[in-house]
RNA sequence: GCGCCAGUAGCUCAGCAGGACAGAGCAGCGGCCUUCUAAGCCGCGGGUCGUGGGUUCGAGUCCCGCCUGGCGCGCCA
């Protein structure tokens, strides 16, 4: 018997790992009772029908069954259903469709299950999975040739909120960015600094056929130029450009980044690891196993004994013999691995897909397990307006920067909207529909909503209503049925981020939000629905469920970096 | 040409481990504020899930072919 199945984090008590447990002690008892006869190993699973006259939650374990066991799953159901244990939490167990067994949970169970979030409090909404279990997320890593763009923006945003995520359900995160500054792009960044920095001495020079256009580069020769006035002319050493320009664009890098409410514990860059020897290292254990070849005065990794599709350049021909990118960034992911992380995440752009798959495969070839090691890919970012793509060229140094963007919508909403798309997904970032303050921009409706609830505790205090500190004084059965869904959909909280941290996929907590957001807006405008009313104890059933929705809203956007305003 | 990602309503996208009649938002039209915030709510339509096969009791979901779009295939990163 194999259950729960795969992924599930064990100390995590959900409602579907219960029904998992109760199932899987009913299917025992059938097979001792002779009812069921196949000694298979069942995987089934526990799922929330789409259509809500089905039931609460369901299973397929009949239908897995069915086949082995030689009968109908409607037959193979109704024997499992008739072994489930009795209990006062189901309202209702039945065998529907072609062999599904429903559960109807009773409104006392959901009431169990709010009074539990409500004492829970924290740990209800963010269980903690990951105890004891240390986690490093490689995100940004943008090399500091420019200011950041658009695309990096998804880049930063996903990866604090995997970090977030990791961190709330108690793992301990180190956030990451590596970057290089020993490659040929820094030399680029140097001679186009140079360039200007002449340029603006009256000097003839010749820009960088592939140099970086951008304004900041003149501003950064302009400072040069204040500092030191014409004594860099004779400098042919490019580092003398480069250096200023990485510390000045970094720190654009950093204020940006504080914009978009992201940091870092740990800077990780090419020059160090090339230092300490770690490059090196790497070269002589591949030369060890055999895995490199010379050619045209190259060192070049085989690809064909690691199953890669062709040889890589590790080491450039010509007298500084230079590494290539993916050189480093193998001695990286080697330096991250013995680090001892239980989880390592990196973050990167469609772009790298190739790339990394060559470190990975490098990583194996030298005996490294890379089974700690989770990629996120992202697709890149469009931007519209109204539909309208917006142009952007890099090279001509005219783009978007990240800093424009905030400009324009302000964190709460660029992060949303970052976060909203499954990262697989290409991500249309729509700046007519972000920039506009209506209901139809879901940043603010979800905001709205907490807000709202904000102001019902306001009004709450003023009419002296207060919620008791012990959930048990409360009388929920005083609940509706409207109001229990939106209790049901509180419960699924806790569900929602367990998925998010194990798929790695924050988008499923904006959409959950939305549906949340949503589900109260409509519940709060019906004008029988008034939480602060005359009968009292009424007043505090609603209460007390409101502030759990409150709970959950606050919970899902400080998880995603979004404030919760407690006034709109 | 090869590899990776995607193709679901007019547009932007969800669809959890294959499950019971395919969802949301936007856009369009029409309604609702002496009431805890109208940044809200209610109602009305609209889809051969790119396409052709296959596996399965069951396929938007898995496998193969084809078509379309994005990214990659540098001694760039």
């Amino acid at each position: 018997m194999v259950y729960p199945a795969e992924g599930a984090i064990l100390g995590v008590n959900t409602t579907k790992d219960r029904l998992t447990e109760m199932i899987g002690a009913a299917l025992a008892r059938a097979r001792l009772s002779g009812r069921i006869t196949g000694s298979s190993v069942a995987r089934f699973i526990i799922e929330l029908p789409k259509d809500p006259t089905h039931g609460d939650y369901a299973t397929n374990v009949a239908l897995v069954m069915a086949r082995d066991e030689g009968k109908p799953a409607r037959e193979v159901a109704a024997a499992i259903k008739n072994e489930l244990a009795a209990s006062d939490e189901f309202s209702e167990v039945n065998v529907g469709g072609p062999g599904f067994i429903n559960f109807r949970m009773a409104p006392k169970f959901w009431h169990g299950q709010l009074r539990s979030a409500a004492e829970g409090a924290q740990a209800f909404f963010l269980p903690k999975l990951g105890s004891g279990k240390r986690v490093q997320v490689e995100f940004l890593s943008a090399n500091p040739t420019g200011p950041l763009t658009v695309g990096h923006g998804r880049n930063a945003v996903l990866g604090d909120t995997i970090a977030r995520l990791y961190e709330a359900t108690g793992f301990e995160v180190t956030r990451e960015y590596y970057f290089n500054n020993g490659g040929r792009q820094m030399k680029v960044l140097g001679a186009s600094v140079r360039a200007r920095y002449l340029e603006a001495l009256g000097e003839k020079v010749e820009f960088p056929e592939d140099g970086y256009q951008g304004q900041y580069i003149r501003d950064i020769a302009a400072d040069l130029v204040n500092r030191h006035g014409r004594a860099l002319v004779a400098q042919t050493d490019l580092e003398t450009f480069r250096a200023p320009a990485e510390q000045v664009i970094f720190a654009d890098i950093h204020r940006t980044c504080e914009r978009l409410r992201v940091h870092f514990d740990v800077y990780t860059n090419e020059l160090d690891l090339i230092a300490q020897g770690k490059v090196a290292d790497v070269m002589a254990e591949l030369g060890r196993r055999d895995l490199l070849v010379e050619r045209d005065g190259a060192v070049w990794l085989r690809g064909e004994p690691l199953g890669l599709p062709k040889d890589e350049v590790l080491i450039r021909s010509g007298p500084e013999r230079e590494p290539t990118y993916r050189t480093p960034d193998i001695a990286y992911h080697i330096d991250k691995l013995k680090r001892g992380f239980d989880v390592i995440v990196g973050v990167f752009g469609a772009d790298h897909i190739a790339e990394h798959k060559t470190v990975l495969a490098v990583l194996k070839a030298l005996g490294h397990s890379t089974a700690a090691i989770k990629t996120v890919i992202y697709q890149f970012v469009t931007l519209t307006r109204g539909g309208q793509k917006v142009k952007m060229s890099t090279r001509k140094g005219e783009y978007i920067t990240l800093d424009q963007l905030l400009d324009e919508v302000g964190a709460d909403v660029a992060r949303f909207f970052f976060l909203m798309r499954k990262s697989d997904s290409h991500l249309d970032f729509d700046l007519e529909l972000a920039t506009r303050q209506a209901p139809e921009n879901p940043v603010f409706y979800v905001q709205y909503a907490h807000a709202r609830l904000a102001s019902v505790f306001r009004e709450a205090q003023k009419a002296g209503v207060a919620l008791p500190n012990d959930p048990a004084a409360i009388q929920l059965e005083l609940l509706s049925e409207e109001e229990i869904e939106l209790g049901k959909r509180i419960v699924r909280f806790p569900e929602v981020i367990v998925e998010c941290v194990e798929e790695i996929e924050p988008h499923r907590l904006p959409f959950y939000l939305i549906e949340l957001a949503g589900e109260f807006h409509r519940y709060y405008n019906k004008s029988t629905n008034r939480i602060i009313g005359t009968q009292i104890e009424l007043s505090l059933a609603r209460l007390f469920l409101a502030g759990l929705v409150k709970q959950a809203l606050k919970h899902g956007l400080t998880l995603l970096g979004v404030d919760a305003p407690e006034r709109m």
